[in-house]
DNA sequence: AATAATTACTTGCAATTTGCAAGTAATAAG
DNA sequence: CTTATTACTTGCAAATTGCAAGTAATTATT
């Protein structure tokens, strides 16, 4: 049997290289943390503080914290929710969707980069997989499970 | 064209994850960035402390405090290289490698099991993707430099 | 051979991040 | 109307980070 941990190891290593790479879009600093946030906040409408804290695996404190941080950068808004005052509804700003568009897109320039070493068919089958690997992981059991 | 992004998002979120949970030995607590470098450790031979640091892209300050940390643990010993007293050569003491194989086996257990949800088929071309796709990594040059 | 430059690492901060425990305020349940 | 419960926020205290500025060992230069 292959050894499954060391191929994951390395691969998602080097994603988290890329992430760290990726965040500084004009003057803003945008942490991994933040970067992750933001793309949630991207393509959700209005969310609570606790779904995308749990969404993304994180302490509703940690998050609180960081969403605090965001405010004060101006890239996100929080809202009360109308028919419940305990919610916060989270949104992008214009400046918060520009950001998060942008990462988005030096993400995927960077990931087209890497694909570009690749034939069509193994790209083709590189996005099959990743694909399979997602279904797969949201159904293990040991792992995974607040995500999405 | 995908939206490549979409998809190493959350698998590298899903990995992150994982990661999180694998982490703990018996009485030993492992952080995260402990057990990257317990991986290097074990599968190299009295690499310095500047080797390892560049492999895993950490700044050397902030690796030198870890690896305080896991020699205060007893998982790893530091030892002067005889032809250069500077170089501090790196190895995991006995414990440190149960430690480290431990880790692995869990990994590897974990893996097994989102694994367990696909078909042979699948399972063989997720594994070539993963390969493709550290091999693409290294030859980019937005990314991963440092790596391997 | 003496001095300077470089390398491999270590410490001193100071900023940031983290999570648990303990709060507050709004809503739901009894 | 009192008592949960929920959704979040703050108070620590510990851990992690990286830059700047060290030390000590080795190499290069004069």
């Amino acid at each position: 049997m292959e050894n499954l941990r060391e191929l994951f190891q390395v691969m998602t290593r080097r994603f988290g290289l890329l992430n760290k790479n990726c965040c500084q879009i004009g003057g803003t600093e945008i942490s991994l943390v933040q970067s992750h946030i933001l793309y949630e906040l991207l393509r959700r409408e209005k969310p609570s503080m606790q779904q995308v804290a749990d969404t993304l695996g994180m302490d509703i404190t940690t998050f609180s914290r960081q969403i605090q941080t965001l405010v004060k950068m101006e890239l996100v808004v929080k809202s009360p929710l109308p028919e419940d005052r305990r919610v916060s509804q989270l949104a992008l700003t214009t400046q918060g969707k520009y950001v998060a568009a942008k990462i988005d897109a030096d993400m995927n320039q960077y990931l087209n980069e890497v694909f570009s070493n690749m034939s069509e068919f193994e790209r083709e089958m590189v996005i099959k997989s990743v694909k399979l690997l997602n279904e797969a992981m949201s159904k293990s059991t040991v792992c995974c499970k607040p995500l999405i």
